[in-house]
DNA sequence: TTTATTACATAAGAATATTATGTATATAAA
DNA sequence: TTTATATACATAATATTCTTATGTAATAAA
């Protein structure tokens, strides 16, 4: 992926969905799970990714428990109640976006 | 789609792709086109568009031709030899980024 | 004659990213 | 022992790309 623009926009929806999945994590290692699951083709920027979740948490969206760990600072976030229910908005207009641009990219076959 | 954020930065692969299909489109009929297609879901607004078509021409990718049609102006836009080519890379790193988009949004199946 | 459709365009502002930089600890390598 | 790498946070400057609003102008329909 040179041209990660591309995933302009689906940021919010990625870290919301790995939130849904497994309960909590913090910033660092949703970095590192995108970049695994994806085999290394989708790489989250620290400049993008914790402006982010500041705002998904000043949206009442997050919900942050700071941690220490190895004498080293750890924010965990979570989905609040509110978050889970925008999650599902987002995770099937996301869907829906997936499958416009398929039409598009791919007139032949119908969904 | 409320959220038609999610879209940035597909909209040139998406005027690319329809020009690579289509030979020769202008404007007012990609939009058309785009609200077709994708049954009313996805609209391309002029104030993206219009601005998009220009860059993707001074960049060298699309070339114009100016038409009287009814006596109302038309711009035909189409894909340069350089265009065509970029379009086939555009199109990968789409297919790419909905491949990854979707292992992540649906980690059970793989693709 | 007002509204809708066709057809272009741009400006102001918002949202969202990249790139660069900074702080700080821990550990592995040279 | 110094350097590089990994972990873990953060922000500022800048770029890109969009939305919304507005404008021009012709045609056709209500």
């Amino acid at each position: 992926m040179k041209n990660s623009q591309l995933y302009k926009g689906s940021l919010n929806t990625i870290v919301m969905k790995l939130l849904e999945e497994n309960g909590r994590m913090y910033g660092y290692e949703i970095t590192q799970k995108v970049k695994d699951i994806t085999k290394g083709e989708l790489k989250i920027t620290e400049g993008a990714l914790y402006p982010a979740l500041h705002k998904l948490e000043a949206e009442g969206v997050l919900e942050v428990e700071v941690e220490n760990v190895d004498n080293r600072l750890r924010k965990y976030y979570k989905l609040t109640e509110k978050g889970t229910a925008e999650t599902v908005n987002r995770l099937s207009e996301l869907e829906e976006f997936i499958k416009n641009m398929q039409t598009i990219v791919n007139p032949k076959l119908s969904y």
